[in-house]
DNA sequence: CAAATACATTCAAAAACATGAATATAGTAT
DNA sequence: ATACTATATTCATGTTTTTGAATGTATTTG
């Protein structure tokens, strides 16, 4: 696209609102304003295949939205383009960095470590 | 996509950021900022053909991002979805509204209306 | 009315994307 | 080493997008 001059200053921009353009995707991000997320985490709450999310993670850490943590078994995503978080930001309101969500069954860190200190 | 749950808070803000997640359409939507524009204003400084602006024009049109003004033979286009312009603000820094850029040998009102008054 | 102008639409081929299924890898525990 | 768990990658296929070429329509001008 835009071979006759590609070095416009609409593709990056347009690069990026593409792969933002995805419902998947889009929710992905915005959870991920909350903070770091382990995969186990977005699959529970999107309710999607291992397989699906981890494609649509690939898309978006190939764009450069997103960076990811291995940590033992589980792996972490955390958003770290400003431009997309912006993006965010005016969609959704600026966000509250609150934490996850907990989520009954989910055996990631965040969830577990919270019942325990909650039930402690 | 997204047929389990087709009432995706998501899907609409996707479907935004994928129409405007193209550089041509990105583009055209920069300008139109400037105020209601004509056709054959946004051919020449994109230097693309007609048919092709004419078919992102639709795409834009259909989305609802932009709506267009017959007068004459110029058809004028302007943009009309806020969140569109929330977006461009963001990237582009808020607008100037300073009115279109004259091109040389555009026939459009815009153009030629005011090298007259200037020349005139 | 005929010709010219400005723009829109349709059609078809190529490219890009989305998605599911199967499989691979890497870390952990036994 | 073996088995298990969490996640990643590959592959195949169907769908959508992109784009150019050709054609259509409406308006103005002669």
């Amino acid at each position: 696209m835009y071979l006759g001059d590609p070095v416009n200053k609409y593709m990056n921009h347009a690069a990026l609102l593409k792969v933002m353009g995805h419902p998947v995707r889009l929710h992905i991000l915005d959870m991920l304003r909350r903070g770091e997320t382990c995969v186990c985490h977005i699959e529970r709450l999107l309710g999607k295949r291992q397989a699906y999310i981890s494609q649509q993670l690939m898309v978006l850490r190939d764009a450069g939205l997103v960076e990811s943590r291995k940590d033992g078994l589980q792996v972490f995503y955390s958003l770290v383009n400003e431009q997309a978080a912006d993006v965010l930001d005016l969609l959704y309101g600026t966000h509250d960095s609150s934490g996850l969500e907990i989520l009954e069954g989910c055996t990631c860190p965040a969830c577990s470590t919270v019942l325990i200190a909650e039930i402690g």
